[in-house]
DNA sequence: TTTGTAAATAGTAACTATTCCTATTTAATT
DNA sequence: AATTAAATAGGAATAGTTACTATTTACAAA
């Protein structure tokens, strides 16, 4: 892949914040680097960028967000604020029952918790 | 509530399948009972039907899916086809690891465990 | 170094899903 | 039957994302 100086902020943004930005959020901070920076640029980065691993997307509800984080992980989600918290927290199930009783294949997990977050108990 | 024929056959839609359709499959579905039911209406009775508890919201990834289903579960989507299959399989995770750790109270939680289904291994 | 080129971009238009608006209709009460 | 507030149909508006196209750029070969 030819090199892109925007992907390359693009990705640096991203990969800078444990706040698991958005689109927009990603466009309005590049344009501080890149002012004609173009919106569908970053959509086009941003998606390329998961392709190659370089990214994450987290799909929150009816947001979408991305994540510097590539590590399988799991989250915590403020019922309030909304505030996304990176975990380390091992998925487990039973993997045979899920096979067994139906009939799947289990490749990865996506977990949330939702709950409260130490602003909002 | 007042009565609404519209809601109660949004309602009989969502409840009568297990394929967790979206607005639109539903608003196909609606049109061939009630043939001027307006798009509108077929989202604000989402709407209303979620806040009083009968039926559920699911996002999967960037699709908002509807499920019959009130109980709190979570489910297996198949990566190839997208299938979305109930469980009753239960979330276990050290709920005092995440309150100390992460200062975090858990309230519920919305798992996903994506793999093949039995048609696509 | 120039030159050729395909890939990437900026800017804008188009598209899709959802919400909003308003005149009309309807459920429920009197 | 008359009243009234809630709900609806139909359409306009909005937001988020993707598509399009002329221009620019990275990079390889001469």
């Amino acid at each position: 892949m030819r090199y892109s100086y925007q992907r390359e902020i693009i990705r640096e943004i991203i990969c800078s914040t444990k706040s698991h930005p958005t689109a927009d959020w990603v466009y309005s901070e590049a344009k501080k680097k890149i002012d004609n920076i173009s919106l569908g640029t970053v959509y086009r980065n941003l998606k390329t960028l998961e392709e190659i691993g370089s990214i994450q997307i987290i799909y929150d509800e009816n947001l979408i967000r991305y994540d510097g984080n590539t590590e399988e992980h799991h989250h915590l989600k403020c019922s309030e604020c909304g505030v996304l918290i990176d975990t380390n927290i091992k998925s487990n199930f039973d993997e045979k029952d899920i096979v067994s009783k139906y009939n799947f294949k289990p490749e990865k997990t996506k977990f949330f918790i939702i709950g409260k977050c130490n602003k909002h108990k």
